[in-house]
DNA sequence: AATACACATGAACAAGTATTCATATGTTTA
DNA sequence: TAAACATATGAATACTTGTTCATGTGTATT
């Protein structure tokens, strides 16, 4: 059979050399997540210390609500963890491994600024 | 002078702790970039191989004016670079450290693989 | 128990975005 | 130069998403 690997094959089979649906969806989810602003923000500030809600609210000067909402998406992507202290949710980030990706994306967006 | 770093005083500065508008921006825009399935296949595909415009939309089943689209987001990014060849204009991206990026991200999706 | 405090949640609206369609620009070949 | 091919671009639209407001849930205090 002929299994070489030339260029045609490769346009060929292109869609079986990538990542499918399902895992693709899961890597997009945390780039989409890690996007915007805000959380990124929340992102570096859990990075500096470990926060409660209201804490991050009045430090990155956002509403209660807004903190909430995006710890939500970060908390379903197991970029952050929430636990309660009395009636106080102080969050971390899952493991510092995060903040490498944002230290290899920063490097990029340095060299590549215009 | 106090320059302490209790908890206190790290949400007072917690604003100026981490990066401002500008370099937030910059570093958002890559994510929210990768954040999108197409632009992502597109990145793998590009992993794999050198390609044109239409042989990446063949390949991954898109039309050639979403290929290009994306392109043109992925390009003013500095992600991929593209050289023209008499009517192809091949594809690239614009260092491999990226698909460090991307790897980072997988083994992180995967672990959290709920 | 009642009040106050901290956080979560749902609905709604404005703003942003991915894709398509149509067409323009650039390049080669006949 | 005319036709064919490859890519880029602009407008339009359906869809997604970030933020706010109002309110609900959970916990402590008096």
């Amino acid at each position: 059979m002929n299994s070489e690997i030339n260029h045609e094959n490769v346009i060929k089979n292109l869609d079986n050399l990538i990542p499918q649906s399902e895992e693709l969806a899961r890597i997009t989810a945390i780039f989409k997540a890690l996007g915007d602003p805000t959380r990124a923000r929340i992102i570096y500030a859990l990075a500096v210390s470990k926060l409660s809600v209201g804490e991050l609210a009045t430090g990155l000067q956002l509403t209660q609500s807004n903190v909430s909402h995006q710890l939500t998406v970060l908390k379903q992507l197991n970029l952050v963890v929430g636990t309660r202290t009395g009636r106080n949710v102080h969050y971390q980030l899952a493991d510092k491994h995060i903040i490498s990706i944002f230290e290899q994306v920063a490097a990029h967006a340095e060299e590549a600024a215009d």
